[in-house]
DNA sequence: TTTCCTTAAATCGTACCCGATTTAAGGACG
DNA sequence: CGTCCTTAAATCGGGTACGATTTAAGGAAA
């Protein structure tokens, strides 16, 4: 648990946030869960966090109620907060409202980008690329996080906060449903379909743009083995 | 405030929510607010509430933290817990992501909707009708949950869980922007552009349908007054 | 040895408490 | 008479404590 290790990792910019001290929490355990460092059903006792962190119980209880809103950690009464373990018809469903929403965020984004927030784009893709061509746990981890942060970058553009903050959730939640159900070691969002959906934008083409996200949207739905097992309370069982 | 006199309302059905007691919290103060029984701004204070449904501060923590989740109370550091008060960025923003959203929302029902669930969604009408013709004040705020209503029914078909909770936010958030800039006294959704979506969807028109609801919502928006007051700062401390 | 029951450990739910911060009040000074 | 400063009240942030519930362990009976 490299979470300890986390000292000084500034909680700066804390202007207008919340409540300072399970703030802190909530990310770096949204960040592991999100990077696949806790793996789905991970047991989250308060206790062990707040260990962890220096903290009583008061500050983790709040973490977990916040991440169990977002739907990254189930909490069940009396029983604890164990890492989101999200189901095959909730994945389907994360797929599906992914695919409603994101081509709308693909045509709010489009009138705000100009060059600046073009060329802002391409670093990502660029940065994302060498994560691609790089080897090791910690290169694929970083990967997954890079994808993931091209559809919020979106989000952003829109400038649209609710929005943003359900692109948030949907994204963090797809990591989950990745680890969980990803089979190809290809990486989660595969080839350069986001360098495509760029390259749409910054010719103008936002239906082209929007089109090609619920592609891509399509592919990485592909990529996962949404079969339900029939046995699925024996064999999954077994399974953790 | 009729909230104390709320003892044996049965927290039943509690079988797979959360944490009993907290829950009962949020949900009465959700109402509250929603219903416009508590006007944006009011102050929530912690030992305020605690005392009107008899438990301590921690639970009232809890339910307002969820609460602010949701963007229904704003919590300010230090300060306090207050039922939002968006700002008319804020509610354009709701809005604009109700058009990205609904008509979404209609063409993932459409396919769950059969006789049954017309006939549900009919009677639902009818009873938002009736409500509409009464006069007086709980008549209106039930007409304005009534409205609510037959948005979420329609999440609800869409057999979506997320974008049902997101349909909730939304709709929960309008409420408190029509209260702030609602000016017409007509109707908070006004005529029957329901019917006529629900008229679309009884005959497989699910392209009209989804049209519809992109103009109701345009309706309602148009309903407000979104112009930014330049004297915000005194003019909107003078109001409240 | 397997099953069931009893008992102890662990963990959660919630009340209570104290230090810190904000807000309001009251006076002194200009 | 209005501004600024000091001081007290109210309220929040976060920690600790205790009863309740769950889970695991150990032993008795079949």
């Amino acid at each position: 648990m490299s979470l300890t290790t986390t000292p000084p990792l500034a909680d700066m910019a804390t202007d207008t946030a919340a409540d300072t001290g399970s703030q802190h929490i909530r990310d770096t355990l949204r960040d592991a869960i999100v990077e696949r460092r806790l793996a789905p059903g991970t047991k989250l006792s308060e206790s062990d966090v707040g260990e962890l962190f220096n903290v009583s119980r008061t500050l983790v209880r709040a973490a977990l109620q916040a991440l169990s809103y977002e739907g990254l950690v189930s909490v069940e009464k009396n029983r604890g907060a164990f890492v989101a373990h999200p189901s095959i018809d909730e994945a389907r469903q994360i797929f599906a409202t992914r695919r409603l929403i994101e081509p709308g965020v693909v045509r709010a984004a489009a009138p705000h980008i100009g060059k600046a927030e073009l060329a802002e784009l391409r670093r990502m893709l660029a940065a994302e690329r060498q994560l691609t061509e790089q080897r090791g746990h910690s290169a694929r981890r970083a990967e997954i996080k890079a994808s993931g942060d091209f559809h919020l970058a979106l989000a952003d553009l829109s400038r649209n906060a609710i929005l943003r903050r359900f692109m948030d959730e949907l994204i963090a939640r797809s990591s989950l449903v990745i680890a969980l159900y990803g089979q190809s070691t290809v990486s989660s969002c595969g080839h350069n379909e986001h360098d495509e959906i760029v390259n749409a934008l910054e010719r103008g083409d936002v239906d082209t743009a929007a089109k090609l996200m619920v592609h891509h949207i399509d592919h990485i739905e592909a990529d996962l083995d949404l079969r339900v097992h029939k046995s699925t309370d024996l064999k999954a069982a077994l399974e953790l």
